[in-house]
DNA sequence: AAAATTGAACAGACAAGTCTGTCTTTGTTT
DNA sequence: AAACAAAGACAGACTTGTCTGTTCAATTTT
């Protein structure tokens, strides 16, 4: 195997585990032995399983946005568009490795005072407030420019909302009711 | 120390060390060197870390509810005690123990099978939803019934999210926001 | 006297990370 | 083409330390 494709199966390994089983919960032992490597390479790669979690987060996150984006562009222009970052949750809810949002679950069992980890994760979240952005400039023509920011902050607090709720109470009402409200505030 | 002293004392002690480090991240030896009791003691009380963990949840939110509810009683009738939840969220935010949602975190930390633990949140969980459609038919003449169910849900979502939002990015910004949605959404 | 608490030792599992030494693959040099 | 060298992957033992939960004799409280 090829030393970036050793990498890449750390990494969704341990991805894979972290997201299903939580970040403490999951030892080196477990990753090395489900991605069929040794432990000697394992740390080859990675100096420490801190570093393995900023590379999970990462690998979470862009596969998250670019799914995003797919999603929504294939939808008609307007309010759709926007509206569409629900319809994707909703798949994303009954997906059955669905567990949440991966920032909150790492963030609640990360030490307080851990900077680098906390760091990346409210890099991600303000990229996919950024995404937003975008799609209420690009779909939404008589939002002032002035109210893009404090809209697309409502719509990301929707929908963070909805994922977490839906995944506490393993239902999708919180999807439906936040679409709903969505949809309120955007017309 | 009276035999139910003791028992508040270990609830108390680990409360704040599971709300303040994480549930997985505190050991039982922990518990009992900051409680100042010896570990058999412990166990005379608790037959297992889970056991603690449900009274951990029990304590936390039954101390919310009432705080909550004093709150919002202490504030004119009408749309303020509404959104009097959102100022209490401020305030509770501002608190240097601060630490986000006790119930996500510990969601986020526990087996995804763990039956017991979850069905403890969503219980709490539904009697806030509760809380927030007392509020909503006491103080709102304009809502028809039919439509408490659903705009409680939402109002819960708003504080949810404004709760691990503000939690994760350390601002205040998600509770404004939300509060401001959810003057939107009840007049 | 009965009940509860104490400290300390204990068991057994598991954690992160290091290290030794071997094997295989790749690419370079002769 | 053959010999060689360097890199990286391998297994797995090992260190150091933590974890939950149990046991027990001694002491304190009621």
């Amino acid at each position: 195997m090829k030393h970036s494709e050793v990498k890449n199966r750390i990494i969704e390994t341990a991805s894979f585990l972290f997201y299903k089983n939580g970040y403490n919960s999951t030892g080196i032992n477990e990753i090395i032995s489900e991605a069929g490597i040794a432990k000697a390479t394992l740390y080859n790669h990675f100096k420490s399983k801190e570093e393995i979690c900023l590379a999970y987060l990462k690998f979470k996150n862009s596969s998250f946005i670019q799914d995003v984006e797919d999603f929504t562009t294939s939808k008609p222009k307007g309010k759709a568009q926007v509206l569409a970052i629900f319809d994707f949750l909703e798949l994303f809810f009954r997906d059955k490795d669905f567990n949440g949002c991966w920032c909150i679950k790492t963030v609640s069992e990360i030490p307080k005072d851990n900077e680098i980890i906390r760091a990346e994760i409210q890099l991600q979240k303000h990229s996919f407030i950024d995404l937003i952005s975008k799609l209420i400039t690009n779909n939404l023509e008589n939002v002032k420019e002035a109210q893009v920011k404090s809209l697309a902050r409502q719509i990301y607090l929707l929908y963070e909302g909805a994922v977490g709720e839906s995944h506490l109470h393993q239902e999708d009402w919180p999807i439906k009711e936040t679409k709903q409200l969505c949809s309120q505030i955007i017309s």
